[in-house]
DNA sequence: ACCTGAACACCGTTCAAGT
DNA sequence: ACCTGAACACCGTTCAAGT
């Protein structure tokens, strides 16, 4: 026999916190991290504003559980089967293109890097750094570093797709850059100088991928 | 004969973005972040809070302005007679000591990377890892992992501090981060559960000198 | 139990008006 | 040239009142 409506069961159209996560990711990622406010939320889901606290804490709690929800999923199609050190770049890839595919979740991930999101991440990379034959004494250290450089890339990332969305273009915004960071005091800062056609024309997904690698050829060499 | 006054000569309580940035820097010390306002700027500075843009052009150029000014003096201190993986090492415990001391500083540099303090973390790296004789093709990869590395930690700190603001103390922020990411779910985060003890109990310093000693040794295995 | 929406206590930024 | 401070157009969050 059919099971009597549960209490806990809803109308399709009532609110719940992954309805409100859905509508905040697609308010983010049509129309960036500015116009994520309670109450383009509330008009998103033809609700009143006050509404949203019954299911979310604060802005905070949103945010963190948006991001979290996009690096799990980003996770998901990380391999289990690889080499362990395939399977690292894997894991960093995937979290880096889901960064490249939605610039505000690096924004988030780097300004609140103690949530759940990062916790997924640390989780993927340790295992697969103990799968390597990463002794466990340096097991903590390697994954920070790995963790770290990530977060950073993240940061550098979400800012640059910022300032892109001002420029128009991404070579407009590093051409931008190059020419602040070149033309005061340019005797000061011979090595920017010198890196300076690199920096305006280099892959951000090759340079990150060569960041993984010097830093697990460290591991290798600390070992 | 003493020279005339000049047009540029000002009282000594005229405004000036070096003011503006004292003043502001005094605030994000004494109160954090979010006490720095324009309102709170022009008490401090017994001003109206509209005479403040006519020597900042908005909130970002004027947080850039002191994140910069700290970063400056920060790498004021660095060695240049040390050999250069001393010096690396010397000037990325610097910048770390200084967010250290400021976290509003991590937080800024690590939500606007493309400014004028990375600029100068950049250079002096750069600057060191060619004096370490890294070949040419391989100084802009390396830095910018030094880089990448150094902003995500900034980020970690920051947001660290934050939480220990609002838990009291570090042990107690940690604790809390500790129960959080092994309390639901523990099966899926055999990792995170088996470095808990080291996470509650590291001390952040030592561990960012590790990560720079891992990529300071993958730099040398990689070239 | 869950939703409404006005109200509160803020923000950054602008700008006419002053000196 | 530089400063004043009210005004504008927002925010996140709260909460009495509804269903």
């Amino acid at each position: 026999m059919p099971a009597k409506p549960r209490r806990t069961e809803r109308r399709s159209d009532a609110l719940s916190k992954e309805r409100i996560i859905a509508a905040a990711i697609n308010i983010l990622d049509t129309d960036g991290e500015g116009a994520l406010t309670f109450r383009a939320l509330a008009t998103r889901l033809t609700t009143g504003s006050g509404a949203i606290y019954w299911h979310v804490a604060n802005k905070d709690d949103l945010l963190a559980a948006t991001t979290d929800h996009v690096i799990a999923k980003a996770l998901t199609g990380a391999p289990v089967d690889a080499a362990p050190g395939d399977a690292i770049r894997a894991i960093a890839l995937a979290v880096f293109d889901a960064i490249h595919a939605r610039p505000w979740v690096g924004t988030q991930i780097s300004r609140e890097p103690w949530q759940s999101g990062t916790r997924r991440i640390f989780e993927g990379l340790g295992q697969q750094l103990q799968a390597l034959g990463v002794p466990e004494r340096a097991q903590f250290n390697s994954t920070s570093a790995l963790v770290g450089y990530l977060l950073g890339l993240a940061a550098q990332y979400a800012a640059g797709a910022r300032l892109v969305a001002q420029k128009t273009s991404r070579a407009g915004f590093l051409t931008d850059v190059v020419a602040r960071w070149t033309q005061d005091e340019p005797d000061r800062y011979p090595f920017v100088q010198q890196i300076a056609d690199e920096l305006r024309e280099h892959d951000d997904r090759e340079q990150f991928r060569a960041g993984i690698d010097i830093i697990l050829a460290g591991i290798a060499a600390i070992r």
